[in-house]
DNA sequence: CCTTGATATGTAGCGAGACTACATATAGCC
DNA sequence: GGCTATATGTAGTCTCGCTACATATCAAGG
């Protein structure tokens, strides 16, 4: 599945990632291509927007950190985002319900 | 739940509706918010663009019909809706693998 | 008769989300 | 030197679903 799946969910599965430990955007790809089963390969277009966004929100915090050369954007989820995770779960389940009951169970 | 939270799944929806038997768009609506359960209620402005694109794609195919001087365009799913049904269908079972295993079984 | 609410369809304008394609830069390996 | 992986980001676009509005018929109640 490419990114054009997830239809609204890429923030909660970002939120989700990052609930596990700190993470840079490329970390974060790499890391929804294992837990994902290699199904979800997220191109950079989406992810480091959505980061952004999500920073702009108040639901993660970047810190620039340098790795042998290379610098890194390493994102935290904030409480606020733990709280955003939770409605976005939520949501995911109720819609989940809905899909259930009228595509048949 | 309100339309901003079926995330690209309102053509599947429809669809899976129309699946049982034609129909026009208010009766869509309602049938919607009865095999949701009272979960979703779908605003016009909704679903009335959303069948003319499914019309326009060729997954649909609407009539205008009189009903006591009401005009109803009626709405049946053709061979190539029954096919994006499938394809909609998978799709949401494949996105439902992917929040299961990130966001936790 | 008139008003209100349910039935019924639709448009206009907007904002968000995710895409593709591109641009940039470093590190490691051959 | 050149290729691949690592790493971040921007620009421009397209689709989707929203709110708010506009229109029209019919049934029920006052």
């Amino acid at each position: 599945m490419d990114a054009d799946g997830i239809h609204g969910q890429l923030d909660t599965l970002i939120l989700a990632t990052l609930k596990r430990g700190e993470a840079h955007g490329y970390a974060i790809i790499a890391a929804l291509r294992e837990t994902s089963g290699e199904q979800l390969d997220l191109p950079s277009g989406t992810v480091y927007p959505a980061l952004r966004r999500l920073e702009r929100s108040g639901y993660v915090e970047g810190k620039w950190t340098q790795a042998g050369g290379r610098r890194r954007r390493v994102y935290a989820i904030t409480a606020e985002g733990l709280i955003a995770l939770a409605k976005g779960r939520a949501d995911w389940l109720a819609l989940r319900e809905v899909m259930a009951s009228v595509l048949g169970a």
